[in-house]
DNA sequence: CTGTTAGCGCCTTCAA
DNA sequence: TTGAAGGCGCTAACAG
């Protein structure tokens, strides 16, 4: 009965007698409408797509969140799937995702370059994707991210007016251009204030803790140990801090230090960490927002929109001034 | 063309020249194979649902990854959506999920009682449900848990052991079940150790981090304060600390700390914290793989089966025996 | 082994 | 304002 539909989508009007002794068939019983014929006939799934690295970085749940407000907002939802940072496994996500007819994909890419045609055969197919956090080079794709260049400056600019000098930076796989930026940044504070960074004082390592560990580990071991570390992700700070517990140092009584993202327990984490927050949630949301917008304006059209949102520093007791430091100790 | 069904499914066989004519095709026309056309045909999404309070308290990314995980091995894909704990918005999601045609869900519900009829009527429209980490009361469906009340008794034990006396439980809100549970295994510690558990050492909680630390600091300010605290749940947990924080304690030096859940910096927090780890991981991969059996079993059938997985206990600083602390000091 | 065909449940005309 | 009918893309059953 066509009538059905009518009450259900409110797009035709309907006596109120009808509707009312539809509703209460509808309840009796326990009817559901078809999404997937509804979505078959209409070709539209009111669903998006979003493609993680691994849900459990504490960074992503967040972005996901953020996606999913917006999304509702708008009658939509949002299904999020982990890529494990594996290319192969995110190539097989996208697929589904499109058969699942997803009308649009947010998308963190792996670690391993994401070939371009991989993207860009999905856009040309009417799928808009909008990356998020990590955006590839070279590809002219719609994205939202940190302003990373300008945060790992930030980062670096307060070690410096904390008053340390020799300051390694702990950053993940250079291959993300992330990462790349955020170390440009701290380089070009470094350089600027006329110290620069040598290259022993870069230590590139994964997102895995354990490897960032025992990285950390060696590096703390050899002499001419820093005065300071900034690390440029959580996994890594995570990383960093248990290398420091295994010299049995701590912060920032040995060693100032700083990180970007919090690390959920950056408050009282005794001392707390002085951390350069990316806004996460906003990520997500802006992201989603913007899909949203393509998907519905069906503007696939006009300049890729790249979103730069700032970071934020919260200064906490890891990067107190040396100085300030001794003062009080001796006291 | 229905041969090309027949390559896709690889149900019925087909000569190998003609395969490889309509893979070169399918290459060729960027095609992909429309779920949502089959679905409608086959009546089978191979999707499964997964509803969880907030995937921004690090258990539940965990209880999805591995649902996907085993998911993924029977080809299955998990769509993961939040209630944000709110018992209205999880009746839409589920509805949601109906709509989708999931052909099974895992729930874990809301810490607002969810009526049993919300479940039921899923179950009696032969969509099979198993309920993870929360199981709800009265209600004769599969579940995944940990064995609350052992680990409950698990972590009081261990304060016991370590030589505490007066030790308070910071527990989230009895409403659930799990939290109950988890405290029925302290008194029952408390009990045989002939001291019991006093009702002004029971803190009952929400799980927002803030509200817990206004209550911890209201608790710490009264005289009588308790010689350790075990904490019930993770965010419960952030909150206990950050009040140690307000009122300058630390632990072990000040009181004896255990908490359920990993904070993701157990290790490389100084002290590092005593944790009854649950096995998230495990709970969301078995919760799933019962979830299948369901579906393609067809065993709507049979006793609800009642999994309950082990916690385990990893002893670090934070719950120090105080009598070998106090020597250590004197040192 | 291959090609044809009839729906899956819904929404959208279109005619009544 | 209501009801009837066609077809979305696919698969399963069947005929060739």
């Amino acid at each position: 009965m066509g009538t059905v539909s009518h009450v259900i989508t409110g797009a035709v009007p309907v006596t109120d007698g009808l509707r009312s002794k539809v509703e209460a068939a509808i309840r009796e019983l326990n009817y559901h409408p078809n999404h997937v014929a509804r979505s078959l006939k209409t070709s539209k799934t009111r669903t998006l797509g979003i493609v993680v690295p691994d849900m459990t970085i504490p960074f992503f749940p967040q972005v996901i969140s953020g996606a999913e407000a917006a999304a509702r907002e708008r009658g939509y939802v949002v299904i999020a799937v982990n890529s494990g940072d594996d290319g192969e496994r995110q190539k097989e996500l996208l697929s589904l995702l499109r058969s699942q007819r997803v009308e649009g994909i947010l998308l963190v890419v792996a670690s391993a370059p994401t070939p371009q045609t991989q993207i860009s055969r999905i856009l040309e197919a009417g799928i808009p994707i909008v990356c998020c956090d990590r955006v590839p080079e070279r590809l002219r794709v719609d994205s939202v991210s940190v302003e990373n260049r300008e945060a790992g400056r930030l980062g670096f600019q307060h070690l410096l007016d904390a008053g340390y000098r020799r300051i390694a930076v702990a950053t993940g796989p250079l291959a993300l251009r992330n990462e790349r930026q955020r170390l440009l940044g701290c380089r070009e504070a470094a350089d600027e204030a006329g110290i620069g960074l040598e290259p022993d004082l870069i230590w590139e390592g994964n997102l895995r803790v354990e490897d960032v560990t025992a990285l950390c580990r060696d590096h703390l071991a050899r002499p001419g140990r820093p005065e300071a570390i900034l690390s440029t992700n959580g996994p890594t700070a995570l990383g960093v801090l248990r290398a420091f517990r295994a010299h049995g140092l701590s912060t920032p009584r040995d060693m100032g230090f700083a990180t970007f993202d919090e690390l959920t327990v950056d408050e009282i984490f005794l001392p707390s960490i002085t951390t350069i927050v990316q806004p996460s949630y906003e990520i997500g949301f802006r992201a989603a927002e913007l899909l949203l917008e393509r998907i519905e304006g069906g503007s696939a059209a006009a300049e890729p929109m790249m979103v730069r949102l700032p970071a934020v520093l919260k200064i906490r007791e890891s990067s107190r001034p040396p100085d300030v430091l001794a003062a009080s100790l001796k006291q």
